[in-house]
DNA sequence: TATTGTTATACTCTATAACTATA
DNA sequence: TATAGTTATAGAGTATAACAATA
């Protein structure tokens, strides 16, 4: 980006901080029992198979204690299991169950319902769009976290 | 948007959610005296002059008592001053000082380029597009809370 | 009586640190 | 010795509710 837009920058950064206020607005139509972060940990979990405490942690963003605690949430209700790590033994495998499979229907449906209602006049390329920016603001973070010394 | 495209919107609540993430790396590169908050405060109160508690707290996107104890923060820190609301008796008018204007230069100049390092393959057009999707998701969010009854 | 804002309190979410078990 | 994960504790951030002052 050129020198002069480099204040374009902070206006992302105060669009991208507003963003929290519509998801702690969305969060506020989930069960009590099912908060954000385990409806995270319960889709990433769905989406990639199985995956160990660490790996999960990171692809949710958060601390590996904080994931840790979650993932007891979820798999003290039945919606995630663990399995011994047949590679490592200081480690599980995380799986999501039935249960969670039909969870995680059951709110996603109801999360799409509740967006596309605040989203009614925004066309599917508009939404798709505005998709393929944050994955790819995810992924420059991600890319630049993997590699700190450059 | 077309029905059978519903699950896009689950897509999105995820990715928005994973901004969190983002939000809280950045963060952590602001003083231990202003947090994000504080600074989001200060940033709209000198973009839009004068404001009252209320239309601080709408702007800002958090409850009336969680903007009056963050103004307090900023106005003890002489950032922002609070005169009386001529109007009004019960409400007073906040406003930058330039204490504050000084502070909300510096740090969205240190804000802009740690976010510009993260984003060094972004294009101009890529951050302004990001920019103007926010800006609408937040309007949508605005006007369909606005009229509730519909 | 309703509204604006403040303050006290409680709740949610996350990180740090101490610890156990295994690599 | 280093690493994966768990648990205890502490620290941010936010919302709810009770309150005071004014509309």
């Amino acid at each position: 980006m050129t020198e002069h837009a480099t204040s374009s920058y902070a206006e992302l950064g105060r669009h991208l901080w507003a963003v929290g206020a519509i998801n702690r607005e969305m969060g506020r139509s989930l069960p009590h029992d099912c908060p954000p972060a385990t409806l995270a940990l319960i889709s990433i979990l769905a989406r990639k198979g199985e995956l160990r405490m660490g790996g999960l942690a990171d692809l949710i963003g958060v601390d590996i204690s904080v994931a840790s605690r979650y993932a007891t949430h979820a798999v003290e209700r039945g919606w995630v299991e663990r399995t011994p790590d047949p590679d490592d033994k200081r480690s599980r495998l995380l799986r999501v169950t039935d249960s969670g499979e039909e969870l995680l229907a059951e709110l996603s449906e109801r999360y799409a319902e509740a967006l596309s209602r605040y989203l009614a006049d925004w066309s599917d390329t508009d939404v798709r769009h505005l998709i393929e920016l944050l994955i790819r603001l995810r992924t420059s973070f991600d890319s630049c976290r993997a590699k700190p010394a450059e």
